[in-house]
DNA sequence: ATTCTGTCTTATGTATACAAAGAGGCTTGT
DNA sequence: ACAAGCCTCTTTGTATACATAAGACAGAAT
């Protein structure tokens, strides 16, 4: 693995995991050594992580993570709803059938993993993660796979303020769930109708929350 | 201006204007030489074109400006529609009616700068671009305005293939009207419509003067 | 003749040295 | 005492030297 991939994924892990909060400025020889790295990789490291929005080289105080705050969220969830709502779409129009279907039995099956010890949670989540390939892999566009997935990292990041409890991750599942028989059922604006609906479930939890009770 | 963006500027307008066509390796030393940097702040302006998807890091090869197939272009007018539709909406339910009220009177008259000679044509692509602008600034959604600003790199790069002629930008600057008028009048479905009306006619003239005949 | 292997070449990946620019503190003058 | 200017230190930007890996070509062996 190349230095500067190595530097890459853990700026990146470090800012996703709020190891690194808003804010840090992320010094080139700090970086690096802490890294174990030279300051060429970890100059490519944080250019790729500006170019993803993670981080922003803030006039003359060199790089900083950035904010992501609650109107952030409402905007991310904004152009996620576009996105993911037409990828749904399209996947109902072009996905093949059975995958989507074997993808929906599975995620019925979902709340024992959930309600399960920690590795089990892990296995949902790549579920979920499978749900989110097999979209990528029908819509055949290139350009709305990529656009999803440089959304994908924030919402990660999101996700991990979110605090997801067993309730809201088995109601998640069974809405993934409904996502997956649309698009079995070649229903493109169900499919979206079901897009939505989930991302607003899941936008509502964010912000509860994140509301002060 | 540092020696990185000259040769990101350089390179990018290069493969935008297609003097650098797919398919083109862009060696390291070759390109540093030629473009009077060294290769440290080109690799970076390399990195940045490969974050945009103009160029691709192809295995051994090197870097490689990335193709742009009439499939591509599909793909692209179908991100795009679904992008700068969401947006002109947005932008009708959030703008200010003035601003695109002018817009639209100044679009109305847009024909005259068509017809003249090719300066006025450039007041033309600035005026369209205003337009962009606008609807960008109304929307208030860092991300839909940063997704679309990544797609219209290539767009650009697709629009000096089409070669555009008189009669077309003409129906394009009535069609660019509609969408602002549609947002002025503070409607987001008209306004969504118009987009859609509008990419639909800009996609087909595209493949039409591709097409052999 | 074909294939395998070794070496050589040429590319990219990394480290480090040097340059330039900016911020902060200290000193000096009024 | 306060302000202004200069100096220094720290940080990023650039160049270059070195390492390493991959690919091609040639030669030899089967």
């Amino acid at each position: 693995m190349r230095a500067s991939d190595k530097a890459y994924a853990a700026l990146r892990d470090d800012i996703i995991e709020w190891r690194l909060l808003p804010g840090t400025v992320l010094a080139e020889v700090e970086q690096s050594e802490r890294l174990g790295v030279s300051r060429t990789p970890l100059r490519e490291a944080l250019s790729r992580l500006t170019a993803e929005g993670l981080t922003t080289t803030s006039g003359s105080r060199g790089v900083v993570v950035t904010d992501i705050s609650l109107e952030d969220i409402d905007e991310l969830f904004e152009l996620r709803e576009t996105l993911e709502g037409k990828a749904a779409a399209l996947a109902a129009e072009r996905g093949d059938a059975a995958t989507f279907e074997q993808l929906r039995l599975e995620l019925l099956k979902a709340p024992e993993l959930i309600s399960g010890s920690d590795p089990a949670r892990h296995a949902y989540y790549d579920l979920v993660g499978r749900l989110d390939e097999a979209i990528d892999a029908a819509i055949s566009n290139a350009y709305l796979a990529q656009a999803m997935r440089s959304l994908r990292v924030h919402l990660v990041r999101v996700r991990r303020l979110a605090a997801d409890d067993a309730q809201r991750l088995t109601a998640a599942a069974a809405e993934h769930a409904a996502i997956a028989e649309a698009i079995a059922a070649r229903n493109p604006r169900l499919a979206q109708a079901a897009t939505t609906l989930h991302l607003h479930r899941s936008l509502s939890h964010v912000k509860v929350a994140h509301t002060p009770h």
